[in-house]
DNA sequence: TCCTCACATCAAATTATTTTGATGTGAATA
DNA sequence: TATTCACATCAAAATAATTTGATGTGAGGA
């Protein structure tokens, strides 16, 4: 089974290589064709089929089939959901506890 | 050099670990000292170390001495430029374009 | 000054990710 | 139905990230 961690952390990790960011940027202009996006990151076939599966399996992107192609553009909800998860993350708890260090006796403060 | 896709990959490798989102959760409700974080985390002290690294170097986390010990604490301007990026990067840009597959003479649409 | 503590850094081993080339699959067309 | 095209999947190789244990460093205290 996969903890919420590794849950949370496959978002960012179609995030963390640069070729996909690049394809974002390619996406951000609208949606395009598996085909194009190879031609215009100089990748493999099947390079780009692996950073794409990535990607849609992180909701940042979707895909559409169409006869034998396939488009990808970037989901809407997908992305507010990884944003929300980013301020989630690195929003401090309301509650904020005071924790003293092991071979500490008195708080710092 | 790096271009600027590597430099915000960086931003999203540090959230991309298991590890790091667990002591992002940590320091969520406050600042911690580096003793503290092993502890809970159950991790080595260098692999911590290394963790932290990865944390501070991308604006997420910061840290603070305080004689012999390191504090580390979430980064409000970091947390909020990461979620700016995050913003941009999955925006759509403001012009559209139609690029075509290299195999079809017509637009699908 | 010498010693200890807290942490950083390093190198080697381990593990995960990415690329590459080959092969599989399903849609469309002949 | 046979073939082609667009893409997915697979396995092996290449590359990158992480862990581990050893050593380095700088702040304090004895």
């Amino acid at each position: 089974m996969e903890t919420l961690h590794e849950k949370n952390a496959k978002v960012f990790k179609a995030l963390c290589d640069e070729k996909r960011l690049a394809i974002l940027e390619l996406l951000r202009s609208g949606e395009k064709c598996a085909c194009i996006l190879i031609e215009q990151m100089e990748i493999g076939q099947s390079s780009l089929s692996y950073h794409m599966k990535i990607l849609c399996e992180s909701g940042i992107v979707e895909s559409r089939q169409e006869g034998k192609w396939t488009h990808y553009r970037i989901s809407e909800s997908g992305s507010k959901q990884a944003t929300a998860l980013l301020i989630q993350l690195t929003t401090p708890a309301i509650h904020q506890t005071y924790t003293k260090c092991q071979t500490k006796d008195e708080p710092s403060v």
